[in-house]
RNA sequence: GCGGACGUGGUGGAACCGGUAGACACACGGGACUUAAAAUCCCGAGACGGCAACGUCGUGCGGGUUCGAGUCCCGCCGUCCGCACCA
C-alpha cells in the first residue's frame, strides 16, 4: 500500500479535463426532464475573483452537482456583469480602453472560475458589454417605451462643479468630488426612468408568496416599497405671508398669482392639534419661491444642496431649518396659524414634498422643535393615569411619545383612540372645502419611487433613442439595433466621453431625416443585471428572451448571493420581469416571479494587520506579516522590515485594508477542493466565515484522510461489487448504519443549503469508518467498502475532484460526477431503543434508555423506579409526570 | 436618522415544531509511533467546588410566559448590512 499524498493541484487539472472533454456539465433543454435552475448571482470582471465569489459559487454548484445526482436537468450557468464605473475609471488611469479592460478581466476571472472545478455550462456565458447581449436590452427598452414603461422625467444628480461631471453617490466623499474635491451640487436634469411605480401594489402582495425567500428580506422590500395609508390634505396660508408663484408674471393662467395653500401628505392625522410647525424641501416650489425674495432662505437652500442626492447623508445630517416667514392656518381654527419652515431632512421625492411637524409623537420632529423653540404640545398619552405621568415626562425631556394612546388636548378628538381620531379627521375635512375642492382627501402612499436608469457614462448599454428638433423623442428602428458604443472615444477627461464624441451622436431624425442627436446617457448596469438570467435560458436566441427555453427554465429555482442586494437588484429584476412580461418578453408561462427561492449567503472576513507606527494606518497584507504565540500573547510582525505590526479588527475582505486572501494561492498549494471545503464548513452559510490559516489547513488534512481511508478500504474491505452478506455482526451494523444515516442527513442538508451541518456529517462518518478499521466483525469488510462508497458519492458535491479520484480508486471507470445519488436504507435510519431524559422540576437527574416503541405509561414507570429521580424526590409524591414520547420524561412535585 | 439582521465554551459553530445545551471542527493538554521531527492514531476537556461519587452555575444583559426557554414575549446593550448613481 502505501500510497503517495493526494496531489490536489495536479489531480485537479486532470479531471477539470476529463470533465471539459466529456461535456459533462453542458445542458440541453429537455421538456421532458424534471428541470432544476441553480444560479448564484454573476460578478463583476473586477479583474480576479476573490474569496466571497470563492464561496457563493461554490454554494451553488454543491447545489447543482447534488440536484444532477438527483435525476434533475441542472441549468447552471455563468456569465459577467461587464459594464460599470470601474472600468472608466481604469481607462481613466491607466489609458486603457474600457473594452480591453473588460475583456482582460473576464479572461482572466474565468481561468481562475475553471481551476475551481465548477459544474457551469460555459457554453451559455453572457457578458452584459457584448453588442449581442444589449441589442436585446435595447430591444426590450424600446418595447418599453412603447409600453409607457420608460419616459423621461426630471431628477437630481450629483454635479461636480470642477469636473463638469455628474458623480456617482459613492464619488461624493463629505460633500465633496472624490477627484476634483470641489462641493458638490444637487443638479435637476431629464432623465430617463422605469415606471416601476405601475407594479408597486403587486410587487409588494407577491412578496406573500415567496415562501423561499430569507423572511428579512421580504420584510426590507415590504419597508422599502413602504406603503402607507394617510390623508392628504391643503392648508390655507396665512394672506400676506405667502411669496408670489414664481412664473406667474408670465402668464400662466394654470398657476394661481400667489401660493395660497401648501398640500401635505401625512399618515398621522390624529395629532393635528399638535401640530406645531410646517416643513417643506428646499426644492418645494413654495420654498423656491420664497427664496426668490429673500437671499438668506436662497443661501440656506444652496446649502442644503450641496449635501448631495444621498438619502443616507440628508437624514444623518444636524436637522437644520428656516422659517420662511410664511404662515399656515390650521385647518380646525382660522385663528391659529403654524410657521413654515424650509429644513434640509425633508426628500421632495416622497408624500408632498412637505410635512406638518407635531413634535410630541415623532422623535424627528421633536428634535427640530427643541432647537428651534417651537411648542410641543401632547395629543397622545397612556390611557392609565400612571403610565401617562411617565408618557408626558418623557415628552418633556425629548422623547417622542409612539404608542396607542388616547386623544387629548384635542377638542373634539378627546377620548378617542388615534384610529378614531384619524378617521373623524378625515372625515371632517372630506367634508370641508378650500377653493372649491375637499380640504383633504385619504390616499395610499408609497416611499416607492420610479427607477432612473440615466446614466451619465460610456460603460453602459446605450439608450436607443434620438431625439429630434422636429420630431422630439423617436426610438431608433429595430432594424437599426444595436445602437453600439464607438470604439474611439477619449477618457482623458472628466465627463461623459459620448457626449463629448465628435461624430457619434449626429445622425439623421429615423422619423423626418433632418439632423437629430443620439441620446447620450447610457443605462444603469441594474438594467443589465435585471434579465440576465432570463437570457441564459436561451442565450443564442436571436430575439431577447425564446419563450418555449423560458417557459421550461423559469423561475430560478435556487438564486444564490450576497445581502447586499437585498433591495435594489431584487425588486428590479423582479420589477423587469413584469415588464418583460407585459412586453410580451416573458410571463408567459404565467410566471411574474424570477427567483423562486433565494438564499443569501454572508461575507468573508479577515483579520487586518498594520504598521504598529504609521497614522493614517499602513495595511499590510497577510503574506506580509510572520506571527508567533498564540491567544493573547499572539504577536505579528513585518516581514520586510522586522518591525511590529498590530493584528486589528475581523472586517470584510477588502483592497483598502488589504485584508486579502488570494483564492489563486489557495488552489495552486492546497487545491481547489480545499477552498471549497473551507467555505462549506463550521460556518452556517447565511453567516460570515473569518478566514484562517488554521481552516485552510483543517480542510487540508481531511482531504488526505479521506484519501487515506479509501485507501484502506481498498487494501482491506471488501472488492468492488462483492455480494451482501447473509448477517451482519454488531460492528458492521453499527457502521452500516452510520454510513445510512450520514447519507440521509447530507442530502436533507445540502438541499437545506445547511453546508456546515452537512460536512459535520461527513466527519461523523470518516470517524465511524476510522474506528472501524480497529475491529473486526461479522460482514464488517463488506460494511467498510459501503461505507467507503458512500463517504466518496456524498462529498462528492463538495469536493468534486476528490470525489472522482476517489471514484477511480474503488475501481469505477465510470465518472462520480455522473452517478445517482444512492438511497439510503430506511431501516438503518432508525433505531430499535432511545434515550430519554428525566428531569425532577425540569432539572435533568438521569437518562433511560428505553425501547422506542416503550408506551407512556411504560416510560413513566421506568422513570419513577430510578435511584437518581426517588433521590431528587426526597420522598415527596409526584404531583404530575409529563412524558414526551422518544424526548423526555419530567417529574413535577 | 430610517429600515433589517445577528449575539451559545479558549475559537468557528450544532441543537428538528418549546423537550438531555455544547454534535462536528479548530486551538489546547496527555499518550502511542519515531534516533528526532513532521504526518498519523488514541485519550481528555463549558465554568466553579470536590480525591471521587456528585453538586452548583451556565446560551450578550434585565424581566416575563411555561411542567420545561438557546428557542416564545417585553425592555436594554453590542456588532454588522442596506438607504435608490458601487456592483
Amino acid at each position: 500500500m502505501a500510497t503517495e499524498r493526494y496531489n490536489a493541484p495536479e489531480r485537479e487539472q486532470h479531471w477539470q479535463k476529463v470533465w471539459e472533454t466529456n461535456s459533462t456539465f453542458l445542458t440541453r433543454t429537455d421538456p421532458a426532464r424534471p428541470k432544476c435552475y441553480v444560479l448564484e448571482m454573476f460578478p463583476y470582471p473586477s479583474g480576479r475573483i476573490h474569496m466571497g465569489h470563492v464561496r457563493n459559487y461554490t454554494m451553488g454548484d454543491v447545489l447543482a452537482r447534488f440536484k444532477r445526482s438527483k435525476g434533475f436537468n441542472v441549468l447552471h450557468p455563468m456569465g459577467w456583469d461587464a459594464f460599470g464605473m470601474p472600468a472608466e475609471n481604469a481607462a481613466m488611469e491607466r489609458k486603457s480602453h474600457p473594452r480591453e479592460w473588460t475583456y482582460q478581466n473576464i479572461a482572466a476571472m474565468k481561468a481562475q472560475l475553471k481551476s475551481m472545478g465548477l459544474s457551469l455550462d460555459w457554453s451559455r456565458e453572457v457578458a452584459t458589454c457584448d453588442p449581442s447581449y444589449y441589442v436585446h436590452q435595447q430591444r426590450v427598452f424600446l418595447d418599453m417605451l412603447a409600453a409607457d414603461l420608460a419616459y423621461r422625467r426630471k431628477a437630481k444628480v450629483n454635479w461636480d462643479p470642477v469636473d463638469q461631471t455628474v458623480l456617482a453617490n459613492e464619488q461624493v466623499i463629505d460633500g465633496r468630488g472624490w477627484r476634483s474635491g470641489a462641493l458638490v451640487e444637487q443638479q435637476e436634469r431629464e432623465q430617463w426612468a422605469f415606471r416601476i411605480t405601475r407594479y408597486t401594489q403587486d410587487l409588494l402582495d407577491a412578496l406573500g408568496t415567496l415562501e423561499k425567500w430569507p423572511e428579512k428580506v421580504r420584510l426590507m422590500q415590504e419597508n422599502w416599497i413602504g406603503r402607507s395609508e394617510g390623508l392628504m390634505m391643503r392648508w390655507r396660508l396665512a394672506d400676506g405671508t405667502a411669496p408670489a408663484a414664481i412664473g406667474s408674471a408670465s402668464g400662466a393662467h394654470t398657476a394661481p398669482a400667489v401660493h395660497d395653500e401648501l398640500e401635505i401628505f401625512t399618515t398621522r392625522p390624529d395629532t393635528l392639534y399638535g401640530a406645531s410647525f410646517m416643513a417643506i424641501a428646499p426644492d418645494h416650489p413654495l420654498a423656491k419661491a420664497a427664496a426668490a425674495k429673500d437671499a438668506k432662505l436662497a443661501a440656506f437652500a444652496d446649502e442644503c444642496r450641496r449635501m448631495g442626492t444621498s438619502v443616507a447623508e440628508i437624514e444623518t445630517a444636524e436637522k437644520k431649518g428656516y422659517d420662511t416667514g410664511i404662515r399656515a392656518v390650521h385647518p380646525f381654527d382660522p385663528n391659529w396659524t403654524v410657521p413654515v419652515y424650509v429644513a434640509n431632512f425633508i426628500l421632495m421625492d416622497y408624500g408632498t414634498g412637505a410635512i406638518f411637524g407635531c413634535p410630541a409623537h415623532d422623535q424627528r420632529d421633536i428634535e427640530f422643535a427643541t432647537a428651534y423653540g417651537l411648542p410641543i404640545v401632547p395629543v397622545v398619552a397612556p390611557k392609565d393615569a400612571g403610565k401617562r405621568a411617565t408618557a408626558l415626562a418623557k415628552v418633556a425631556d425629548g422623547a417622542a411619545f409612539l404608542d396607542d394612546g388616547v386623544m387629548i388636548n384635542s377638542q373634539f378628538l378627546d377620548g378617542l383612540t388615534p384610529a378614531e381620531a384619524f378617521d373623524a379627521v378625515a372625515k371632517r375635512l372630506e367634508g370641508e372645502t378650500l377653493s372649491g375642492r375637499p380640504v383633504a382627501q385619504r390616499k395610499v402612499n408609497y416611499r416607492l419611487r420610479d427607477w432612473g436608469i440615466s446614466r451619465q457614462r460610456y460603460w453602459g448599454c446605450p439608450i436607443p433613442v434620438v431625439h429630434c428638433g422636429d420630431c422630439g423623442i423617436v426610438p431608433v428602428p429595430a432594424k437599426d439595433l444595436p445602437v453600439r458604443l464607438p470604439d474611439d472615444a477619449t477618457f482623458d477627461l472628466p465627463g461623459n466621453p459620448l457626449d463629448r464624441h465628435p461624430t457619434w451622436k449626429h445622425v439623421a431624425c429615423p422619423a423626418c431625416g433632418k439632423a437629430a442627436t443620439r441620446e447620450t446617457d447610457t443605462m444603469d448596469t441594474f438594467v443589465d443585471s435585471s434579465w440576465y438570467f432570463a437570457r441564459f435560458t436561451a442565450p443564442d436566441a436571436d430575439t431577447p428572451t425564446d419563450k418555449a427555453a423560458l417557459d421550461y427554465w423559469m423561475p430560478v429555482d435556487q438564486y444564490i448571493g450576497g445581502i447586499e442586494h437585498a433591495i435594489l437588484h431584487l425588486l428590479y429584476s423582479r420589477f423587469f420581469y413584469r415588464a418583460m412580461g407585459e412586453t410580451g418578453h416573458a410571463g408567459h408561462a404565467n410566471i411574474r416571479e424570477p427567483f423562486a427561492a433565494l438564499f443569501t449567503q454572508g461575507m468573508v472576513v479577515h483579520e487586518t494587520y498594520k504598521r504598529a507606527d504609521i497614522d493614517p494606518p499602513q495595511w499590510l497584507l497577510p503574506t506580509e506579516v510572520a506571527f508567533e504565540g498564540e491567544g493573547d500573547k499572539r504577536r505579528a510582525t513585518e516581514i520586510a522590515t522586522g518591525k511590529p505590526a498590530v493584528i486589528g479588527s475581523i472586517e470584510k475582505m477588502s483592497k483598502s485594508k488589504k485584508n486579502l486572501v488570494d483564492p489563486d494561492d489557495i488552489i495552486t498549494n492546497y487545491g481547489a477542493d480545499c477552498a471549497r471545503w473551507f467555505m462549506l464548513s463550521d460556518s452556517p452559510p447565511e453567516r460570515d466565515v473569518i478566514w484562517t490559516e488554521a481552516g485552510v489547513s483543517s480542510a487540508s488534512r481531511f482531504m488526505q484522510r479521506v484519501w487515506r481511508l479509501v485507501d484502506q478500504a481498498v487494501e482491506k474491505a471488501a472488492p468492488k461489487g462483492a455480494s451482501m452478506p447473509a448477517a451482519f455482526g454488531p460492528e458492521a451494523t453499527a457502521l452500516r448504519r452510520a454510513a445510512h444515516k450520514a447519507l440521509d442527513q447530507v442530502g436533507r442538508n445540502i438541499e437545506a443549503l445547511r453546508f456546515n451541518v452537512a460536512v459535520a456529517q461527513l466527519y461523523e462518518l470518516s470517524n465511524a469508518l476510522t474506528e472501524s478499521h480497529q475491529k473486526a466483525g461479522d460482514g464488517l469488510g463488506w460494511a467498510q467498502r459501503e461505507a467507503t462508497e458512500i463517504l466518496v458519492q456524498a462529498l462528492g458535491p463538495m469536493m468534486p475532484h476528490l470525489g472522482e479520484e476517489c471514484w477511480a480508486r474503488l475501481g469505477y471507470n465510470t465518472l462520480l460526477a455522473e452517478q445517482p445519488w444512492p438511497k439510503a436504507e430506511a431501516a438503518l435510519l432508525v433505531d430499535d431503543t432511545v434515550v430519554v431524559a428525566v428531569q425532577v422540576n425540569g432539572k435533568r437527574r438521569d437518562e433511560l434508555t428505553i425501547s422506542r416503541s416503550a408506551a407512556p405509561a411504560e416510560v413513566e414507570a421506568a422513570a419513577l423506579k430510578l435511584e437518581s429521580v426517588a433521590k431528587a424526590l426526597e420522598g415527596r409524591q409526584p404531583k404530575k409526570v409529563i412524558v414526551v414520547p422518544q424526548r423526555i420524561v419530567n417529574v413535577v412535585v
